[in-house]
DNA sequence: TTTAATTCCTCTAGTGACTAGAGCTACAAG
DNA sequence: CTTGTAGCTCTAGTCACTAGAGGAATTAAA
């Protein structure tokens, strides 16, 4: 049961180039050559994949994610890495919550006038206003 | 009343190289300078400057941006551009709020239990878990 | 079995939005 | 007039890919 790079990518939902990339970059071990020096994958590969994958969902740069399969691997003591590593990344991502809630609402104000009204561009406006607001934000 | 460099950065709260950085991408026009070679910035460029920093906090691309300076500029007609511009960000912003609340969630499950009890880890566990959910998202 | 289509290979370069550093020059304060 | 800070240009690095060139291998059909 052996897959080709492509097949891999479907099963996994990485493109081609990615994985190869993931491998240059040590997320996954340089696997079996076929013959003809084609990559050949198995299972093995797939849950990796899929354990990167999940996890650059989750938002975690592929530095922490080398750091994660590390400690999966020597699963014993320095656990509580793990829980700094996600912790950290909580925090940064609540961060970004709030952040994006502010710029949606005033992202709301900005393009709620219809377009269709020739008035004055309120996108402009609002934009063009908060070039006074200099020293907050 | 001009200023170098370092007073606008300090003004508009930018960093100096990205003050730079902004005129090589044609966000600014090159500026005055010194006799000895030296930018010198008026108003101006303080007023441009905070509306790019504003846009750009508010997430647009630089390519963005200077579409909306454009139109800033020409503020007759093509109004509707940048109501696009705008609505386009505000449908990517909501999408983007969704997944990291998602992430959020998923997080706070990942970190909730307490890292000084020794037992199996939490983290790794979550995301190995995930290994077997290769088909959804 | 041959051919054609598709997939694979490596390598280099490009993306966006900066950031860092080298090596040099200008300016302001004392 | 000297010293220290700030400025200059230019190149290269960052992250996580993505795109393309030019060629070889594999697979399916004829």
């Amino acid at each position: 049961m052996m897959f080709s790079i492509g097949e891999l990518s479907k099963i996994v939902g990485l493109k081609v180039p990615t994985i190869r990339y993931y491998e240059q970059m040590g997320l996954i071990d340089p696997p079996e050559r076929s013959r003809g020096n084609q990559r050949r994958y198995s299972k093995a590969e797939v849950q990796r994949l899929s354990f990167v994958r999940h996890s650059r969902e989750l938002g975690f740069a592929l530095g922490e994610i080398r750091d994660l399969l590390r400690l999966s691997v020597h699963p014993n003591q320095p656990c509580c890495d793990a829980h700094v590593i996600a912790q950290r990344h909580l925090e940064a991502t609540v961060a970004k919550i709030k952040k994006l809630q502010r710029l949606k609402k005033e992202l709301e104000r900005i393009s709620k006038c219809d377009s269709n009204a020739l008035s004055s561009c309120s996108v402009i406006e609002t934009l063009a206003d908060h070039q006074l607001c200099i020293s907050d934000h």
